[in-house]
DNA sequence: TCGATACTTTACAAAACTGTCAATAGACGA
DNA sequence: TCGTCTATTGACAGTTTTGTAAAGTATCGA
């Protein structure tokens, strides 16, 4: 006999979702088990089946929504710092920066995509560039997209990288550790970007390339 | 009966990390079988719990073989590279980036840290830091110890970044594919890092916290 | 109030996996 | 050659896990 009293199938998606995230967290997608997942959100595992499908149709949905999130998040940071001005933009790409991957959601964000989850990265990405240029241009007026692209490119990984291992990695350079040192290396790394002039970031391979133009194949 | 002529211990353990390493790439550390270790190696399952104790013997063991390797490519790189001279520089640097993690070892070790294994990462990058420092010296004679650990982490987390998932980032963001994309960008990067002086890295963070010295508390 | 829909649960089936055990067989020294 | 040590194996047990099936029950519209 059912005992709770029903709730609508997208509020019971949700709280499933939620009690699969906090699990896959600590165990990663491989080691998520339904069952557990079921008594945390305080139902029988059936009825994740039930929702979901299959245990894979939650890993799926659990990296849609987080690949989502994340996507919200940085547009709207990086609009911020586009209506900030001056000495605030500092503070505005700072925040860019710490706002991409907050708390353990980069973590499960690269875990489930190692794992073979799938997500819309290549809209998502093209979105953020778009905004990373306008960004550029609003204080370097000779930034080139060749370079925000490759600037972009850079970060990014850079952040999947903090998301992964930056507490680690930190702590075994000498970095202090905590939300003050995250946010002291970020703030840096916001000051060199708004302080780099495009120019400087040509090199050798500049304008050979533009990853939007180039076509010519590049073995090796 | 034992079909199989014996091996030594060590050609034993060796083949079987060698088995496990390949099958982890794909499946993940959490997916990983003794059993399809076992098939792969031509051995019986057994075998392996004889050698390594556990399953989880094998996975410790498979991380420490991965990170060792890493540490001895990546700091006979950089050795490498302080021994080149003037243009040379470019390359060399170009080539510490590329084969920090060849193929898919980076992806393999960021699996294997994500789900827990243990690896001796402090004297490692201590290790990478001085070596750095050094190459910097070398072409910058200004460049300071604190910006140095700024730029190691900065790359370091950018090449773990890279190693997850960088075919990934740059499809989405119109590089091409391949091998000489890999390098195109890396090659960038190393020319960036070959050209900035130490002063440009200089923020209004700067001397007030080298991670060495920097003891005051930095909350929020 | 009645019926349909679908959310939810208990019980169960089937498969997979790790680790144990006893036995076999090669290697190596005395 | 013999004996010991250990690498190796087949068989097996116990546990865990996903997924299925059937039945119960809350919700909502007619």
């Amino acid at each position: 006999m059912a005992r709770k009293s029903y709730s609508s199938p997208e509020k019971a998606k949700q709280a499933i979702l939620d009690a699969a995230e906090s699990l896959m967290i600590d165990v990663g997608p491989a080691g998520l088990r339904i069952s557990a997942v079921a008594k945390k959100a305080g139902m029988a595992h059936p009825n994740i089946l039930h929702h979901f499908g299959s245990r894979e149709g939650l890993l799926n949905a659990l990296a849609n929504r987080i690949g989502e999130r994340a996507t919200v998040r940085i547009t709207s940071a990086i609009d911020q710092a586009l209506s900030a001005s001056g000495d605030d933009k500092v503070e505005a790409l700072t925040n860019v920066l710490e706002t991409a991957y907050p708390g353990d959601q980069g973590r499960a964000a690269v875990w489930l995509h190692l794992s073979g989850a799938e997500s819309s990265l290549r809209s998502n990405m093209q979105q953020i560039v778009e905004l990373s240029h306008q960004l550029r241009r609003s204080f370097d007026l000779d930034a080139s997209l060749e370079n925000t692209n490759r600037l972009v490119l850079l970060i990014t990984l850079a952040l999947v990288g903090e998301a992964v291992s930056g507490d680690n990695m930190k702590e075994a350079l000498g970095f202090k550790q905590g939300d003050g040192s995250r946010a002291h290396f970020k703030q840096w790394l916001a000051e060199i970007l708004l302080t780099l002039k495009d120019h400087q970031l040509d090199t050798s391979l500049s304008s050979t390339s533009n990853p939007d133009t180039d076509t010519d194949t590049d073995t090796e």
